[in-house]
DNA sequence: TATGAATGAGGGTTCATTCAT
DNA sequence: CATGAATGAACCCTCATTCAT
C-alpha cells in the first residue's frame, strides 16, 4: 500500500503528519473538504512527497482506518485475555468496555474515516477486525468464555460479534448520550451473557 | 425534496425511471460511475427534466434510500403486528424474517445506495427507521412482546434494535452465505428472545 | 422587437406585468438572478406567453430600457421647451433638474438595467436619447439657449450633452449623497452656462 | 485576487498570456464567446493552471480592468504633474490629451472589458480611478491648477472629473470620428478651463 | 529525495427556448 | 391563444496525479 516503508525516523514522522493532517481536516472540514493537496499542506510536506509515501488518496484513508480498527481489535482482544491473569475479572464486560472506549476516541474524524472507507467500497476492511475477534473466541473458547457458556457455532459467533459491534457503532453514529453510561455497558454485557449461556 | 410533485401519471413514471436508472447504474458501474447525465440518459429523460424533479444528485439518492428503508421498516412493523390477527404466530421471528428479507432485495445496488448515503453524511437517514421500530415496540410493548418479556428501557430497546439491524446488515455486507438459512434466523430470534425475557 | 403588438388591453397588461416583474427581480435578485422563467412566474404568465410577446430575453431588457431612456429624454426635452411658455424660466437649470430627477427613479433596477444593456452590447441605445437632446438643441438653438450663448458646433454639443449626462450618471452609479442637493444642481448648471456663453 | 503571486518570470508570463488571450477573445468573439476553457487554450496553459492564478472568471476580468484603468489614471496623473518641470506647459490640456489617448488604446477589447465589468456589478472599479484624479487635484490644487482658478469644492471636483471622463468615454463608445481631432481636445479643455476659472 | 507548478478529464448544474396539448 | 413540461447545449470549476527541476 505504502510506497516507501518508513525505515527512517523522518519517514515515520511524515506518515504520522499525513495521518494527523487527514484526521484534522476530516474533523473540521468533513469528507467533502478532504483533498490531497490540502492534506499535504496541513502535514507540512509537498504534494510530491505525499505521493511518494502513498500511491493515492484512497491508500491514505485505508492505512489510517486499518490502524484505527486494529487498535480497537487489539484492545478488545487484550480485554478478552485478561482472565488469564486475573481470574476475578469479567472478560465479557471488559471486552464490551474496551469496544465502547475504542469507538469513542476521536469521534467525528473516526466516523467520517469509516464512512469514507465504506464509500470507497472497503467495508470489508471494517468487518475484518470484528471477524478476527470472532475467530479468537472460537479458538480459545474454553478459556475466554464463562464456565456456563454453551458451544457457539460460527453463525452464533457471527451474530454475537456483529450484534455488539452494531450496537456500539450505532450508539457512536447516532451520538447517543448514554454511550458512556454504566447502564449501557450493563445492558450490552447482558445481551452477550444471555446469548452465550447454556440453556 | 423533489421540485415537482408527481401529480400526473407521467411524473410518477419519470421519478420511477430515474430511480430505476440510478439503481441499475449503481449495480453495474458502481458509485464512481454514477453521474446525473448518465442517470438522465438511462432514464430516458433529458438532464433538464431530471433537474426539474430533483434539485441535485444527492436528493435522488436520498429519496431512493428513504423509500428503501421505509419499505423495510413497514414490512418489519407489519410483521410485528401480525399477532393481532394470528395469536399463534411468533412476532419476533416474523420481524427478524422480514428484516432479513428486506435487506436481501436488490442486494448490491441497495448496499451501494446505503454506502453512498453514508458517504454523503446521511447515516442518520439509515438510523431513523430502526429507531422507528424501537419506538413502535415501546408504544405497543404489551401486545407486541411475548407474555414473559421483561420491561424494556429506552437503552435496552436501542440495544435490541441496533443489535438485530447490525447483524443483518453485516451479514448482507459481508455476503454471508448463511443469510438465508434457517439457522441464522433461529439464532437471531434466540438473541432477541433471550434478551427480552424476564430473568 | 415585440412579436405581438399590444392591440388589446390584456396584451398591454401582460407587457406591463413582464416589465414590472423584470424590474422587481433586477431590484431584489440582481442581474444574476434574472431569468426568463422567473420573470414569467413573477408576471403571472406562462413562459410560453412571455415568448409570444418577446422573441428573447434581450428584447425584454431592450424594450424596457428604451422606455426608460425615452421617458428621461422627453422630460428633459420638455424642460428645455418650457421657456416658450414662461420666458422667465431658466431652461438649462430646468433641463439639468429634469435629468437628475429622471436618473433618480427606481435607482437600482434602472442602473442594473442599463448595465445589462451595456453588457449586451447595446450601449448605443443609451447614447441615442442623449444625442437626441443634442440634435434638439442644434435645431432650436435660438429659442432654447440664452441670449448670450455662443454658436455651438456639433462637437461642442456632443461635449455639452455627454458631460452633463456623464456627471449625472456617475452620481447615480456612485450613489453620491449630494445628487439631490441644490449645490449639485447649481454647479452642473454652472458647468453648462459657462461652456455655452460667448467669450 | 490572484491565487498565486507571480514571483517568477514564468508566472508573470502566464498572467500576461491569460490577459492577452482574454483581450483577443473579447475582441474577436465578444463577451458571449468568452469562457475560461477558451481563455486557457488561447493562453497556452491548462485550465487548471488558469485557476491556480485566478479564483474565477470574474477575477481575470477584474484584474485586467484594474490594470487598464490604473494605466490611464497614471498617465493622466503624470500629465497633471508635468507643470512642476515645465512651467510653460498646460496641465489641463495635457491631462485631457492623456485621457483621450488612454481611452483610445485597444478600443474594442477595452470597451467590452469595461462593459463586462459593469455587467458584473463592478462599475465602482471604473469610478475609482476617476475619483483618484479628483483627490489628486484636491490635494495639490495650488500647483496643479492655473493661477486664475477658483477654489473647487468636492462637488465641483466630482462634476469636473466625471464630465471629462463622461465625454471621452461617450466619444469612445459612440466611435466618434472626431475623437482624435484637435477641435475635440480644444473644446474639452475649454470646458474644463471655463469651469475652473474664477468668475 | 523533495518540491510544487502544471495538467486536464470529468461532472454538476443552469436556463433560454421550443412545441405538443 | 395560453400553457408549462421538456429539452440539451454550454460552461465553470475541482482535484487527483505527474514529472521536470
Amino acid at each position: 500500500m505504502q510506497r516507501r516503508s518508513p525505515r527512517q525516523a523522518r519517514a515515520v514522522d511524515t506518515v504520522e503528519a499525513i495521518f494527523e493532517a487527514t484526521a484534522r481536516i476530516l474533523q473540521s472540514e468533513g469528507r467533502a473538504g478532504l483533498n490531497t493537496n490540502l492534506v499535504a499542506e496541513h502535514a507540512g510536506v509537498s504534494i510530491g512527497t505525499l505521493y511518494s509515501y502513498f500511491p493515492n488518496k484512497e491508500a491514505i484513508l485505508l492505512a489510517m482506518a486499518r490502524r484505527e480498527t486494529e487498535a480497537v481489535r487489539a484492545s478488545v482482544a487484550e480485554a478478552l485475555g485478561e482472565d488469564l491473569a486475573q481470574s476475578s475479572a469479567e472478560p465479557v464486560r471488559l471486552a464490551v468496555r474496551a469496544l465502547i472506549k475504542g469507538y469513542g476516541r476521536r469521534n467525528k474524524a473516526r466516523r467520517i474515516l469509516m464512512e469514507t472507507l465504506i464509500a470507497m467500497g472497503h467495508s470489508d476492511e471494517i468487518a475484518r477486525p470484528v471477524q478476527a475477534i470472532a475467530d479468537l473466541i472460537a479458538a480459545r473458547a474454553a478459556t475466554l468464555l464463562p464456565a456456563n457458556a454453551r458451544p457457539l457455532s460460527p453463525i452464533a459467533l457471527f451474530i454475537l460479534t456483529r450484534a455488539v459491534d452494531g450496537v456500539v457503532r450505532a450508539a457512536t453514529y447516532e451520538d447517543a448520550k448514554f454511550i458512556a453510561s454504566t447502564t449501557f455497558e450493563d445492558e450490552l454485557t447482558e445481551l452477550v451473557l444471555r446469548y452465550i449461556t447454556r440453556p
